[in-house]
DNA sequence: GGCACTATACCGACCGGACGGTTTGTCCTT
DNA sequence: AAGGACAAACCGTCCGGTCGGTATAGTGCC
């Protein structure tokens, strides 16, 4: 019978990196440290993941799987209609109605993406595989060039201005910026 | 007198230390590898800089210092009345006209702001407080609230699209973009 | 059932190299 | 001769990765 520590120990491993990333940054990182946390020795972490790049691209894959998901889920949110991935990105940007996408993930996410890039840059691949499949979507969504690509780099940049803790803007001038960007959704007419 | 290698060896040890972070990464920058392509030793190295730390404090310092100066230049480059920073921020984020900012010194930024991060989040304060200017000159800006703060954050997600190479638009996407992002300013009326 | 053998999952001591920082020495200028 | 501006050898630590070993669970065979 398995014991009380339900998932299984790559899974373990892999939520215990992430939660060393998020906590004490890409340096916190080491082997020991996420064998330990995740209830394994070294040996046992580095029998599943043969080496620490191996672990990071673990990492970089599940995530990039979950945003693939989360901005297909945004998507299917919106009423269809021109404009529909706009709204979906304005939401995953500037979220707050019918987005599911907590601070929480944000960071975990932005944690993971940070350490991966440290290490090599060529890690975040998945990711930009993910991204461009996202850009082909803004690129049939029926408004005219351009919008699309403004909101999702306004989305962008709330991303790193949290990523980095640059700015903290309070949630009415989150909505104040949001409500200026929905102001390109109407040109849709 | 001095000899041919021009500035003198804390600005040398500097330019290198940022070279290198733009050319290996963050993992990249060894005091070692810092003092040997700046042309002097370990030790000639850690007499100017104390610590690692220092040294990115310093190239953190220097970077803010670069930064503000350009956003005020952006600034004063754009005619009086409302909306002078919106523009500024425009120019700054999809720059083309009369913008000074080329695509080498954002990776040079770039690649500095990313191993401060690194080494220890606080070190980024110095550029957290130009920006906290930056976004004070924003609210005074006379456009509608949140117009400002969203021109700005679709350049800092340009910036950090680049920053992270999740994508590279072509010149004609940027112009649109830019484009959409423009109707904004004409609210001002 | 009992035995030999193998595969899986894991442990933990150890190694080697890298790197930040220290110490001591040395030259040149003033 | 004194001190500023380095040089160079050295030290201690940390960390990724290796390696020999172990416990457990099958699996084929008699």
């Amino acid at each position: 019978m398995t014991d009380a520590q339900s998932p299984d120990a790559r899974t373990r491993i892999l939520d215990a990196a992430e939660a060393i990333v998020q906590a004490r940054g890409v340096a916190g990182l080491t082997l020991e440290a996420a064998a330990r946390d995740a209830g394994v020795s070294k040996g046992g972490l580095l029998y599943h993941f043969a080496s620490k790049e191996a672990l990071l691209s673990a990492m970089l894959s599940r995530l990039a799987l979950f945003m693939e998901q989360q901005h297909r889920a945004a998507i299917e949110a919106q009423p269809e209609g021109p404009g529909r991935v706009s709204r979906a990105l304005l939401n995953w940007g500037f979220g707050d109605e019918g987005c599911t996408v907590t601070d929480e993930m944000h960071d975990r996410a932005a944690a993971v993406f940070l350490a991966a890039f440290h290490h090599d840059r060529a890690l975040l691949d998945p990711i930009r595989e993910v991204i461009a499949r996202m850009r082909a979507d803004m690129a049939t969504d029926g408004l005219p060039p351009g919008h699309a690509g403004a909101i999702n780099a306004a989305g962008d940049g709330m991303f790193m201005a949290r990523l980095f803790r640059l700015y903290t803007p309070s949630a009415a001038e989150r909505a104040e910026m949001r409500a200026a960007l929905g102001k390109l959704l109407e040109t849709a007419r």
